[in-house]
DNA sequence: TCCAAAATCATACTTTCGGGTGATTGATCT
DNA sequence: AGATCAATCACCCGAAAGTATGATTTTGGA
């Protein structure tokens, strides 16, 4: 970002300097002025373009999920719940989020219910869509 | 899009025209020639980052979800088990959705047992992960 | 017009979920 | 030392979801 807009800086310093320098001093006799300008502003635009570009696009690029923080914290969801939450949102059943947290079946639905409870849903369903509403989960 | 290039168009030939008429022709002797080119450098590098911005944005202001008809055909998923699909999605239960479709809970039942089957999974929740990777809904 | 697919519903059965209640353990804070 | 909270587990029960099988009606094309 920073880096672009250096050498952005830098390009532009470069290109007046060339177009200052050559074309205004050997072409200026030559080219009328209306197509040195046209050529200076064809080439300021590109560079425009091209600086926009790359300012913009890193932006959209990024498949962007940022966790919500303050919504865990206002939920007061902790650690495990929120694990528990991840494998429902991955479509396993609870036998199977017990054995892949080494936990009892009983201990999964202990946590989902209290994450029922804090999200104010009563199905696994509707919990991942508000998780995933408020950013808590992927 | 067509509309913004033939924009710039306009724009940029009013502004050629500008500056070539009154910087050109009024300007030329109290400004340095250094000057007017930077003038124009700057203005052109300004009307090419709006003219990027305004075609690269809507790409990412668009929340882009095209269904993916062909996955849809490829399943043999048919309108009635994609509504389901939809309203499962959704959160509902069973019982829920045979209301909103106007039709029995065995109803719902024998579609979602079909999608089960199509999508190769055996719980609503992998149904609808597995239907959001394949962008067949949602 | 006829056929195949889609849509509808039913019945029966098994499994999974969700809700309620209660209990133990370990860590942290006061 | 006592209070608090997260994490763990158990048992029960009813509701919901999923499985299997079969049947009827609609409907869109060949």
């Amino acid at each position: 970002m920073k880096r672009t807009i250096l050498m952005y800086g830098l390009a532009m310093a470069i290109l007046v300097f060339l177009l200052e320098y050559f074309e205004y001093r050997y072409l200026v006799r030559d080219l009328s002025m209306e197509l040195l300008i046209l050529i200076i502003a064809i080439t300021f635009t590109a560079v425009g373009l091209w600086t926009g570009s790359k300012l913009v696009s890193p932006k959209q690029a990024v498949s962007s999920f940022e966790r919500n923080h303050k919504a865990i914290a206002y939920l007061q969801l902790s650690h495990r719940e929120l694990e528990v939450l991840e494998q429902v949102a991955k479509g396993l059943s609870n036998k199977e989020i017990a054995d892949a947290l080494y936990v009892s079946v009983n201990t999964v639905k202990t946590h989902l219910k209290n994450v029922y409870e804090k999200l104010d849903v009563n199905r696994r369903t509707q919990a991942v869509e508000k998780a995933r509403e408020l950013k808590v989960i992927r």
